[in-house]
Parts: structure tokens; sequence; C-alpha cells
DNA sequence: CCTCCACCGGAACGGAGGGGGA
DNA sequence: TCCCCCTCCGTTCCGGTGGAGG
């Protein structure tokens, strides 16, 4: 077993590895310490929203203070993603199984009242804190309703999009108005660079890689931290493969493109024909949904795809929006769609 | 003010596919 | 293995919406 000449720890280029210090966040890490550090003195914590672009520290750093909490406090805790777990039995199993809960949930199919009611159970008079990532992916909000209800509990609600919360039903809202609001900005380039060099210390044999060449990453990544660590592990990965000793230029100047063009693809590689052959017809600018459908239906008698009806359209196009990938404006029948970005 | 038109999106349906239990 | 149930998906149906044009 040979040696790796470059990459020392390669959990440290993941995005489950939590930095024992974040970089350029100090504002947040004290928001959300000051919303829930008085479960440390026995008081109830405040609910929180964090909310910004891809790639801005907000999951990393929801993370961060659920670890220190858990040295701090015995207050119980677990981490969602919505994404996962996008409805009410979803989310409420996956709280009780993320919490130790051993049970056979096939059996007779058990309500989904009674998983709350078994939450509540086992949560008995102590505090919870609960992390809602993706929030905009939730598809049923009438959990957060439920959650909102148990004592002693607090949410920390975590989106890409700053209106998600004036989306919800108006009970729900009107129990959240008082949750601290918390903005996490793109980065700027020096610091995503500071990212950067602070996980290679931690994953890169030392003197393998340059400053220069952690700026140049820094500067395709737009800010995206999490973009700009993948994008440092393929440089790694690719060069540890190739047996040298340290990252050369010319292996940057060679990868780095096509790893910003995979992980593009990456995002459309699960779509269906017609998704793609929607992005391609809005490459060439915005178009109202009526003309696109006229158009989209055109190419599908080109390429000799299975006809689709509208309302199917219209539906793929929702989910486009979903992921994010195609951004709309107007609302109703006036809305027309472009590339998002 | 009324009707038409084009599009919106919820509800329900049926077929396909997956997974667990007998 | 077969069977049942659940979930996912595209489709059908249809009531709603608001500008265009009489």
């Amino acid at each position: 077993m040979e040696e790796n000449r470059i990459i020392r720890s390669s959990e440290a280029l993941t995005t489950f590895f939590i930095p024992n210090k974040l970089v350029h966040r100090d504002g947040q890490l004290k928001a959300i310490r000051d919303s829930l550090n008085p479960v440390i003195k026995n008081l109830q914590p405040r609910n929180a929203f964090l909310y910004g672009k891809p790639g801005t520290g907000k999951t990393c750093m929801a993370r961060y203070v659920l670890e220190e909490l858990r040295e701090n406090s015995s207050a119980k805790q677990c981490y969602i993603n919505c994404w996962e777990a996008p409805g009410r039995f979803k989310i409420l199993y996956s709280i009780l199984e993320k919490m130790g809960q051993t049970f056979s949930i096939h059996r007779k199919g058990m309500p989904t009242d009674e998983l709350l009611d078994l939450l509540k159970r086992k949560l008995q008079d102590e505090y919870f804190i609960l992390v809602l990532d993706e929030v905009d992916q939730l598809e049923d909000d009438k959990v957060l309703y439920d959650i909102l209800n148990i004592p002693k509990t607090a949410l920390i609600l975590i989106s890409n999009d700053p209106t998600s919360l004036a989306q919800l039903d108006s009970r729900i809202r009107s129990r959240l108005a008082s949750a601290d609001s918390i903005e996490f900005p793109a980065y700027k380039i020096d610091e995503i660079k500071d990212i950067l060099s602070d996980r290679a210390s931690w994953a890169l044999v030392p003197g393998t890689i340059a400053k220069t060449q952690l700026e140049r990453i820094a500067r395709v990544s737009a800010g995206d931290a999490r973009l700009a660590i993948d994008l440092l592990r393929i440089v790694s990965e690719t060069a540890e493969n190739q047996d040298v000793e340290k990252i050369t230029d010319s292996l940057i100047q060679s990868v780095l493109p096509k790893a910003v063009e995979s992980k593009k693809e990456e995002k459309t590689e699960t779509l269906n024909p017609y998704q793609k052959a929607v992005l391609d017809l809005l490459k060439s600018g915005k178009v109202d949904s009526g003309t696109l459908y006229q158009k989209l239906s055109e190419t599908i008698r080109k390429q000799n795809l299975e006809p689709i009806v509208d309302r199917t359209f219209r539906k793929y196009m929702d989910r486009l929006v979903q992921s994010r990938l195609v951004s709309a404006s107007g609302t109703g029948r006036w809305r027309t769609y472009s590339i998002a970005e």
C-alpha cells in the first residue's frame, strides 16, 4: 500500500466535514448562538431563519452550532433535510429514527398523528432544537405547526429563498414572526480563498498546492464555497491519481474547466429529455409559457419523442423551477421562463 | 359589461415498479 | 414465489382567472 502524496485526509474535502473554526462568518455565528444559547441556562431558545444562496455556509454553520451545543447542554437536537423528507409523515419519521427510535413502521401503516405523539413523549420535558434544511422543498407545512406546538422546542429553518417564510400558512407565519432572520451573503473571492486554504491545511500534504492556485479555484467558484471545496477535491484527486508530487499550474489549467462543466452537467443529468429540450430552448432568452409549449411540441416532433399534454408540460416546468435550473417571473398566465441566474 | 380565449393548477385515476410479508 | 400495498408519474377532467375585443 503506497502512501498518499497529495491527500492527507479526504474527509476534510467533503460537505460533511465540520471545520473547528469557521472563516468569515462571525456575525452569523454570533446570531445563531444568541438564538439558541438560552437553552444552556434552561431558558426557551428562539426560532431562527437562515437564508442565502447555495454554498454560503448556512448548513455548515447550523451543524457547527449544534455540535457546540451538544457539549454545553443536554438539549436534544436533530438535523433533517426537507429535500430528502418532504412530507409530514416522512419528516416525523426521520426525526424519530435519527433520535434512536426503533420501531416497525410498516405494521398496519402507523398514522402520522401517532408519530407526533411518540415524538412528544420521547422529548418528555426536554429542550429540543430541530434544524430543517432546504425548507423551501417542504411539501406540507402543517408539520411546522405540529412542531411549533411542542413545548421547549426551537426551529432553525434554512432556505435559499429569503421569501420562504412568507409563503407559509398564516398561522405558522405568525408563530415564526419573532424568529431571528439571519442572512448569509455570498462569499467574496478572498473569503473563498481563505476557506480553501483552511480546508487544504487539513486535507492536503503541506506544500502541495500554492496560494495562487487556491485563488484560481476561488475565482471560478463565484462565491459558492461548496463548489469551491468540491473543485479543490477534484483537483487534488486528479493529482493523487497521476502520482505527482505537487499540484501544478498546468494540471489546474486542464482540470478546472472540465470540473466546472461536469458539476453543471450533474445537475441536468437526472432530467428527462423534455426538460433538457426546454433548457435548450431557453438558452436564446426568456419565453412565455404558451410559446414555450409550442416550441417544445415542435422539438418533440423533430426528435420523434412521444408527445406530452400541456398539463404535463406545466408539471415539468414546476420541477425545473423547483430545482432552480429555471427561473420564472410574473404570475399566473403571464409567467415567463428563463435560465436561472 | 359580457363573452371568448389561453393558460393555470388541484383532484382523481390508472398503470408501472418497488419492497415487505406470508 | 406470489400477493398486497404504497409511491410515483403522466394523463384526464375541470373550475378558475383576467386580458382582449365586441
